[in-house]
DNA sequence: CGCCGTATTGAGCGCTCTCAAGCTAGGTGG
DNA sequence: CCACCTAGCTTGAGAGCGCTCAATACGGCG
């Protein structure tokens, strides 16, 4: 059971659980290859050059980036718990990017090719696998947002959903630095650092180093769709 | 036979073809429920608040759009021959944009229950399914690029591979305006003018109004990666 | 306690936007 | 067939947002 760690810790939710158990028997269903428990900082050990394998963060965060031709680390995508991350990586047949994890992390590998067979026995389970793959079509559409305000509201929103999936949380803590979430929104982490005490200014947020409360959620919400209150 | 239009035109290429033909007995397998020919500027009829087709673009070119709360239009995407538009929606469980032609467009809509219900019979085409939608995830990658000049020749080459999925070219004829172009790359038309400009002084293309010609492709991957030369 | 990665804040600059004026091409109607 | 008309494109000048560079402060970890 995926959503189970080796030290008998559970936790609430993980997307991909209908793939691992089965809601009556609770019975394993699709086999845990590996379980990977990464210290904060420690690189999630994917194979190069085949794609064979998805990974379900069950606890934890992870950043996925790759370094550019100029060098730069560019980052791709945040994961969190019950996300599910390599889906990108079936249409080159590798994975072109690198993960890390940004706080202490848990994360299952499973076959591929087992998660296919296994959909093809369940059409249910192919609808979840659809509907898993299309939600990360629609994530980061906020990156086309015009300001770095706007942006950066819409990211804070984004982690309020996504850091607490059963449950949105308004206090939390940001799991990445200033330089990770600048870099992911195409902005510097000085930036970021103003938008902060920006929003901190005008009563919208409060924070203390990485622990974040959204005090006025509408008006973040105005912000991030571009609605400004002069 | 998907990539055959009514009046027996043959298109070369469409992603969907596996899903349409059998390879060996070239016997219809997805039937196409509807095929709408689009004028320029026409508007795909897209269901209102359900999710239940796909649409796949077997000639010419869409773009994908939705209003914000500030009354701007967003494009979120192209789509152009061979592609499939409509993956977006399967989370959401509704079409959350609309989608209007570039050019004159066929379009073939695909029922998703029958192309769920075939990919369950043939493991084959439920991974060539994974293949497209794990593809889409990987468009737009170069939106995340930092200046201007780099993210307008990564969308030139981004058109150069989309427009003729079968064999690159670098000479064409671009579908969109510039308005379109500057919008789903978050620049303004005028921007997109200027740089079309500066790659022309830099004789690394040469454009008349719709009607392009890479002269230097290598010059241009190198600025799209971020390697400028002085 | 001292170190080092991270965060904050400020000053000045540059890229892209805004606004505005002219230009081009294609379509329409007489 | 031509004059007009309009949407789209180009080009310029000035403004502003976010970047760069730099100095300082903070905090986790040994």
């Amino acid at each position: 059971m995926a959503n189970m760690t080796q030290d008998n810790t559970c936790y609430d939710y993980c997307s991909f659980m209908p793939f691992c158990a089965d809601e009556k028997t609770q019975q394993a269903r699709l086999p845990v290859k590996r379980q990977f428990h990464l210290k904060k900082k420690e690189a999630l050990d994917l194979p190069k050059n085949k794609f064979q394998n998805l990974y379900a963060i069950q606890n934890g965060a992870l950043k996925t980036y790759h370094i550019e031709a100029d060098g730069k680390e560019l980052i791709r995508g945040f994961y969190f718990s019950g996300e599910i991350l390599g889906y990108e990586a079936i249409y080159a047949g590798q994975y072109c990017f690198s993960a890390i994890a940004l706080t202490d992390t848990i994360v299952c590998e499973i076959s591929y090719d087992s998660f296919i067979a296994l959909t093809q026995s369940k059409p249910a389970l192919q609808k979840h696998a659809m509907y898993l793959i299309s939600k990360e079509l629609n994530t980061g559409s906020y990156l086309a947002s015009v300001t770095a305000e706007q942006r950066f509201a819409a990211f804070l929103l984004d982690l309020t959903v996504r850091l607490h999936p059963l449950k949105p949380q308004i206090n939390f803590d940001i799991p990445m630095t200033r330089q990770d979430i600048g870099n992911y929104l195409g902005l510097t982490p000085e930036t970021i650092s103003r938008m902060m005490t920006r929003l901190q200014k005008k009563n919208i947020i409060t924070i203390h180093h990485k622990k974040i409360q959204i005090t006025q959620l509408e008006a973040l919400k105005k912000i991030a769709s571009g609605i400004e209150l002069t």
